[in-house]
DNA sequence: GCAAAAGTGTTTTGTCTACACCCATGA
DNA sequence: TCATGGGTGTAGACAAAACACTTTTGC
């Protein structure tokens, strides 16, 4: 049954792009290419290609992240589909978006090179192609929204950190600064993280404790719904 | 210049499902059709239908949406692409799901009948035909989540309700009961509502005041971010 | 006059915010 | 010894939660 029905049907051409977070330390970074292939070649987008029949939407996004970044096991959720009639110029094209986090210090570095890839503050972008910039700011909101009540600021740091690059990050995401006595506190108050013995001496005398995020605890808190803001 | 390029690659069926949402009173429901088509000719599913070239994915939703209701302005917000392989039997189609918030009693009931919809209480959904129950399952999800902080229970009401019909509906959306004095200040103190000097009789003897969702007030204050609950 | 829903305040509790000093160490 | 970032506590403001009685009126 069923395959003869859908004939009659219109087929589309169905894109994934990829909205790749990083942090540095500083700012919050996207990572974008540089086009050495039409169309808009040369100029700066999303990493991105089309979907091919027998894969999945989710699979193709896989697909494309492994191959900039080299990365096998990437945070990744789906953004939005993109299904504006003229967003591509080159034709009717749907991009499903999706975003990913990744620790940028792990992915390959050949990798990001050969594909002209760069990352860029997101408050230093450059013009994008098609609407690219649209996903890239529904992208960003969607990170503020999801990071205040999920653990997944913990993607864009190594797995340890200390307790400023981790304020450092949230100050990132949301463009503003915390108090550290209230950000050490309301973090700390929900039990998600385990203090290491070890600490961080590299940048300071006295040196600072490391965390890890602990993800059993999590899992066992999670159905409560926790406000990591 | 464009259009070349792209010929090389795969073209998937596009379809558009709509989670749509309504509201009696008592239990929020969602509205299905008994298929009276194939594939899974007399089983309960969403409406849906396949995108068309020449038509952007909101225009599909928008389309189908009309053509079951009759309603031709609706709250209507893109959901998820769902897109795994096997999700339908028939073939390989990505489909892309919006759900909208109608009042149950404006809409079309010959339309409704001629397509055999009919309301569903969500607590008692029968089968549905592919994973049109994990789409029901994100947009109530995504409906909790949105409904705490956008003005959007409203689109599921009379445009004058009494405070009882609006703390029920939040109720129904979260399942779960609210203060009466608690909820009444908080909504009040948004500064949201105007209150009318009528009054409902019908649903007791003293009669409760009605109230309108002041859109122009709303959006005065949208910039600072209400919280709805 | 009574049943049935409407309407209304206060107290307690917890959470968020603002704020400043001492500590440990390497240079 | 001093410069640098690390680490910590408290008081006040505000928001949320718990809680019960009086009002109106159609029957």
């Amino acid at each position: 049954m069923g395959r003869i029905e859908y004939k009659q049907y219109d087929r589309f051409l169905v894109a994934v792009d990829c909205i790749i977070f990083g942090f540095d330390g500083t700012g919050l970074k996207a990572l974008l290419i540089k086009r050495g292939f039409e169309p808009e070649i040369g100029k700066w987008s999303l990493m991105g290609g089309f979907a091919r029949l027998g894969e999945s939407i989710e699979q193709a996004a896989q697909r494309i992240l492994v191959n900039l970044t080299g990365l096998e096991e990437i945070y990744m959720e789906q953004l939005h589909c993109f299904g504006e009639l003229e967003r591509d110029p080159g034709g009717q094209v749907i991009s499903v978006a999706y975003f990913a986090l990744i620790k940028i210090d792990e992915s390959n570095q050949e990798k990001l090179e050969s594909h002209n890839a760069k990352w860029f503050d997101l408050k230093k972008m450059p013009a994008l192609i098609f609407d690219h910039k649209d996903m890239v700011r529904v992208a960003k909101e969607r990170l503020q929204q999801k990071v205040a009540n999920h653990p997944i600021g913990f993607e864009l740091l190594p797995s340890k950190f200390t307790m400023q690059q981790l304020q450092a990050l949230y100050e990132a995401v949301y463009e503003t600064s915390f108090d550290k006595r209230n950000f050490t506190r309301k973090i700390l108050s929900l039990g998600v993280l385990q203090k290491l013995a070890e600490k961080e001496k590299a940048s300071s005398k006295k040196g600072a404790f490391l965390y890890v995020f602990d993800k059993k605890k999590y899992k066992k808190l999670e159905s409560r719904g926790l406000s990591f803001l």
